[in-house]
DNA sequence: CTGAAAGCGCTTACAG
DNA sequence: CTGAAAGCGCTTACAG
């Protein structure tokens, strides 16, 4: 079944035809309400090979995950982008092509993917600073929008949360309840997101006039391992509180301190950002700020679909709304954990 | 920079071009030779959308993951087998088109599948019986491997593990430590690995003479919470020993026996299937199968490669080996873990 | 071993 | 508002 064939059937040419397909304007919407009946009656689909050949577009998008090997599986944040923006595509009747970028085989990916003729464009998630793969997005005419902000380029469009003041909020929750030694570990220094959380906690100890104790930050990789460790070394330092820039790293960090035998939220309150699924089932369940991961994915599917076809307007970017989600891994300063704390409740910020 | 711009630079016809491209026999090694200079200098990648519309191949496989939201992100098995795929096409120069199939848009999803004139051939991560994709797949004429043995139809392709033997063995490992009261909690019984996982435990059983107890047989659904709710049941029955058929169901019952102030492995041993990162983490660290699901995704793509080459050969199975990760969460009956237990070791089985 | 030509299924000016 | 024609970049018989 093929453009010819819907257009001998409805009478017209197929010049009419592809109008309709591609809801031109200026076609008799007579003429347009009789192919389309054909065109459900046949189930019929143009083919992206040949549209895209012809110079329309293909209908598909691709998806760049510049990652190493390891948290693509350590923890599900990869999984939900995937599946926003698969769900998203398959909403718009679009495809989704995928590449997972080895650091190994960048180069090889990058070419792969900018001389792709295939795609209308690209989702990149990527956050990691000059990472050569989004530079050579910059340099190349390809439409693209990036998960998570860049720092430098005003050109580029992203999508992302507001990294900075959702920090500042949950570390300004935990001088709230009465603590002082707030600790934190950060993600990784060469990801936008690992700085805007760090830049977060800086700036609640800021305004509450407590001064930055260099001692108290510790790095981390954003994944289990890294927080267990950072954990471990932060523990005689005695923080009260604690906040890890990720989900993942607060499970090591609870880890850690079981093996230590400090209770949580009595000896030290945790909290975090992400809200994985995981989340709520940690031992005690986690307090942490909740970002919309597939709502990530799906946005950056809209946005990148209103670039390919408005080419010509500005840059956009939008930061969706987090939101402060309150479990049993903090209490008030001095209070043990159980009389004191609600069930899980939310708090939404940056609305 | 296209085919004709190669043909021209190299003084030869677009035919000539065409065949050196393809690697098709009758050209001539010095004319072979000089196209591949040129093509190599200019950096000349031919376009899927022509090649595909002329009736050639446009290298692009689909990956189809048909899941309900909730595994995708419980555990890291679809993100580790979307990462062997992806890194197999990237190695072959193939690109992969992702679906993620929602139950409540299956058909939608078939039809972009099936109709998609793009992909050579497609890799089903479907394992549930009875799919109406699968059996879409089946009837149509796109070639495709399925991730996962299927029970009744000999003629479709498939990468696996043998989940039988896997099972069989981890269950009697339990009983050569000494364990009779052996409890399982199952996975799906609609998924082809939850009831092969199943009928292991039952043949190990079997063959050491033991009955099958109807109350030490729980169904769990392959995540977190499913283990947890099933080990809270089993509790009361007072099992020795447990097979969870799958690492995330181990990691709920072990929250589950945690709270129940049970100690393993020196109140109730626990073993499980798949060797997920976390499980080496998990408390205690997981005696478990580890299955190479990164691996079963590049063995999908070659043989799915191979089939597209050589459409009339018999159909392919392929089976990979497991083995059998020994850690903390087992000690011989009677005695106590910590003094008995060896660190990690691993014994190869189905070689 | 090599080339000229037709054709895959669309889109896009161009003409009316 | 509609159609005839060219062309996108390949592959594949067919002829030599």
């Amino acid at each position: 079944v093929n453009l010819e064939e819907i257009a001998r059937l409805s009478g017209v040419s197929r010049s009419t035809v592809s109008r309709v397909i591609n809801n031109r304007p200026g076609v008799n919407p007579k003429t347009r309400e009789r192919v389309f009946e054909v065109i459900n009656r046949l189930d019929y689909h143009p083919s992206a090979a040949a549209r895209r050949l012809a110079g329309g577009h293909a209908n598909i998008l691709g998806l760049v995950i510049p990652m190493g090997v390891p948290r693509l599986f350590t923890d599900p944040f990869f999984p939900l982008l995937i599946q926003g923006v698969s769900q998203a595509c398959s909403a718009h009747d679009h495809s989704v092509m995928l590449w997972v970028a080895e650091p190994e085989y960048e180069r090889r990916t990058i070419r792969q993917v900018l001389q792709n003729k295939m795609i209308d464009g690209v989702i990149v998630a990527s956050a990691i600073l000059d990472d050569p793969l989004l530079e050579a997005m910059i340099e190349g005419s390809l439409p693209f929008v990036l998960v998570g902000r860049h720092p430098a380029a005003p050109q580029v469009n992203y999508v992302d949360v507001d990294n900075f003041t959702s920090s500042r909020e949950i570390v300004t929750y935990l001088l709230r309840l009465g603590y002082r030694r707030v600790a934190t570990i950060t993600g990784p220094q060469n990801m936008i997101a690992g700085l805007d959380r760090l830049e977060g906690y800086r700036s609640a100890l800021h305004q509450w006039g407590i001064p930055v104790n260099p001692d108290l930050i510790l790095s981390g990789d954003f994944m289990e391992e890294g927080g267990y460790t950072a954990m471990q070394r932060l523990i005689p330092r005695h923080p009260q509180a604690i906040f890890c820039a990720s989900d993942a790293m607060a499970v090591g960090a609870l880890r850690a301190l079981r093996e230590a035998s400090l209770r949580v939220p009595e000896d030290v309150a945790v909290t975090s950002f992400d809200d994985l699924p995981f989340s709520a089932h940690a031992e005690p369940p986690l307090t942490t700020v909740r970002q919309p991961i597939q709502r990530m994915g799906a946005t950056a599917v809209e946005t990148l679909m209103d670039i390919i076809a408005h080419p010509d307007s500005p840059p956009r970017s939008v930061i969706l709304p987090t939101e402060i989600i309150i479990r049993a891994s903090c209490c008030p300063a001095g209070q043990t954990g159980k009389e004191a704390m609600p069930g899980t409740e939310k708090i939404t910020t940056n609305v």
